[in-house]
Order: C-alpha cells, then structure tokens, then sequence
DNA sequence: AGCTTGTTTTGAGCATTGTTCAATAGTAAA
DNA sequence: TTTACTATTGAACAATGCTCAAAACAAGCT
C-alpha cells in the first residue's frame, strides 16, 4: 500500500516554515551569498539534506522568501495607501505608491535586491505563481490610473500601469546601486515623488497644446 | 636591484586584453555565471594563476569586460543621435538615446545584465573609474535636457538627466526579466519612446494649467 | 513484544567553484 | 656559465550546491 506516515507532511510544513524565516533572516542580515545551504541547515537545526526534501532547490528556498517579502510589501502599499489625504486625487495615490516602494527598498535593501538578483537564466525560471505575485504588485497602481482616465482600455491600463511601476524601479535600483557613493535616500523619495508626477502628467493630462 | 624585465609589461597586457575579450565571449553566449576561473584561462590557453597575475580578482575581469561594455554601448547611443532627423527637437533626441539603450540590452542581453549583477555588496565595491563610466552614460541624457529648459541649474539637470535614465533603465529591466514570458522587445521599445516623451513633457512643458 | 515492510532523514561524499603559494621555468646582467 | 632575481605555473585548499546508500523510523500484522 502507497502509506504516507500521517505526521510527516506537518512536519515537513513546519520544517518549510522555520527554513524560511530563518533564511528571511540571514539574507535580511547578509545578504543573498550568506544564504548556504549548511547555514540554514544550522540555522534549523537540520541536516543539508533535508532542505532537498522540502525544496527541490536552494533557489527554491530563495523563492519562497521572495513570496514571503513580496507579500510584506504589498502590505506596506496597502498601509501608504490608506494614508493618503485626499481621497479624490489619484496622482496622490500613486505617489504614495512609489513612496512607499521607496522606503521599503531602503529599509530591506538586502530583501528587495533578492527579488531581482536572479540574472538571465535560461532554462530554469522561476514558476508561473511567483510571476503572479509580481504582477499583483501592479495591480495597485492600475486601480489609480483607471482613475485618471476612466475611458481608457484595459490592456492600456495594464501595459501603462507596469510602466509606472518600472519606471520608480529603475530609480530606486539605481538609486540604491550608487547609494553607498553619493546619493542620499531622502533625494531618492524625492525623486520618485518627481517622477510619479512627471509621467502621470505626461501620459494623462491633455492640456490645450 | 629592483629589475623588472623588459618585455613583462607588455606580455601582462596582451594577456589582458585576451583575457578581456574571451570572457567578454563567453559572457556573451553563456551569461555571467559560465565564467569561470578555469574556463577563462583554458579559452586564452594559460594557467588558473596567470590570471590572478592580471587582475586582483575574477571580478576585475569582470569589471574590465563591464567596462569594454559600457564604451560600446556609449557608441552605440552616439550612433543613434546621430541619425536624428530633427535636430532642434531635444525629445527626439532623448528618445533616440532610450531607444539605443533598448535595442542594447536585446541585442546582448548577458553582457547588458552583467553591467548591473553585482548584488549589494557590502565591502568590496567597483572603483571609481569605473563608476564614472557609468555615470558618464547618462551624460547625454544632459546635454538634450539643457537644451529643454537652458535656464535650469546644472546640479537639477544632473539630478533629472539621471532620473530619466533611471527610469528607462527600469523599463528594459523589467522587460527583460519578463522577457522570456510575455513582453515582446518591441512593445518595450513603444513604452519605452512612450515613458521618454511623457516624462520630458511632465517635467518641462509649462503649458497653462 | 517481535517481525516485516515501506518511508523519511541523514550526512559523508562528489563535482565544481575562487584563490593561493611552494616549486618550477625564465630572464638578463656579471 | 654562473648568479640573482622575477614571472608563471598548477597541485592543493576551503567552500559551495547537491546526491544517494545507508541508517533510523513508523505502522501494521501475528
């Protein structure tokens, strides 16, 4: 008979969740490189074999505190979001977005660089419900530009809204790479605060020319 | 006496720059993580030290091949300006630069990512030299922005000149990340047209409000 | 209890990595 | 040639991700 020893699959969810936070740790700490397989294992109290029972990868670990960080994020949009003064301005809203994009970066840099760092890798990519996470990201600033114009496509919201999002990405990556160098975290709100603004206008508002 | 052979100097350096461009290859078919120590020193036909007679490190090959990467990309961008039509239009302009950056990273998309797949490191960080070829990229973006509004302060143009970089660099590396999934090149060279135009008129039209 | 059967965990072992450094080969002056 | 120094080498080291024969375990049966 195909037996499957009843306490084994809690177990093996409560390994999967201590390898977890542990491994949010040292990464938090760290960074990615201090994530080995014999530190988390330590870190446990587990042998380097039984990560391989509950994760087919290390990089499968590295996703699963990804999930875990994504999920803290969107968290901290939500709670910007519901900070936000006036309710009736979406320009607002999406600069509370970035902002809280912003903060969030500088506070986990280590956390929200492991959401990137996985270079162009050919075969192996990461499975289709980690993409949807990052998607869901988004999905807050499509809320707020469908706002803005209430006529537009779908497909046009969409493709507009990852734009925006890209668009702060790229200051607050860049923004951090050079961070230990020259420029200041508050600059970086700044920027983005400029840059929300800047391109809201420039896609939306259709002043006589 | 502290003799130093003659012909060293230049034997170091011509293992340099076969260094230099076998590893630029393999980076280029196979991504960053195919090289490796022995297979840089077996492609050039040396010893695994030999290497380390020439660069500190591996990452100092590595930041040589960046640095060969970013003066090709630097023509490619000068290429491109110079076949704008209009030359008293600065957007075009600005434009044209987004989109040789563009058409860069997805003509070589290993090299491209190896330009920014250095984690946050704590230490050890990339010279300044280096950093000031970087920097040197967005020195284009300035020279068109000036030309949008001569009267801004140079220190504003600097910080806006990267801040547009910033955020086309965010576009492409976003949708090069996705690459592999949805985003079809040419749609990122659409938004990426779209995101420059908008942000140089968010930021510098005064149109009535 | 003891035995049997299948499952789960283990950690020494493998291949591969970057990097070093005693030993070898090389160079040029004496 | 001899001598004195320098340059190159590649076996050896520590650390990595990952595997898989063996050990430990769990549950049912007599």
């Amino acid at each position: 008979m195909v037996g499957e020893h009843k306490a084994t699959a809690e177990r093996r969810q409560a390994l999967r969740a201590a390898l977890i936070s542990a491994a949010g740790r040292r990464i938090a700490e760290d960074g990615l490189p201090a994530l080995t397989a014999r530190a988390a294992a330590s870190d446990v109290g587990c042998s380097v074999g039984a990560i391989y029972n509950v994760f087919d990868d290390l990089d499968g670990l590295i996703i699963a505190v990804n999930s875990k960080t994504l999920a803290h994020l969107d968290r901290e949009i939500a709670k910007s979001l519901a900070a936000v003064a006036d309710e009736n301005d979406p320009v607002e809203s999406l600069v509370a977005i970035g902002l809280a994009y912003c903060r969030f970066a500088a506070a986990h840099p280590h956390l929200w660089s492991a959401l990137f760092e996985q270079g162009v890798k050919p075969d192996r990519d990461v499975p289709a419900w980690h993409m949807d996470e990052h998607i869901r990201l988004f999905a807050h600033v499509l809320t707020f530009l469908k706002q803005l114009d209430p006529k537009q496509e779908d497909e046009q919201a969409w493709s507009r809204a990852r734009l925006m999002f890209s668009a702060v990405h790229g200051v607050v990556s860049l923004g951090m790479h050079e961070l230990f160098i020259a420029v200041p975290p508050d600059e970086i709100e700044t920027q983005v605060a400029l840059l929300v603004r800047a391109t809201a206008r420039g896609l939306y508002d259709r002043s006589p020319w």
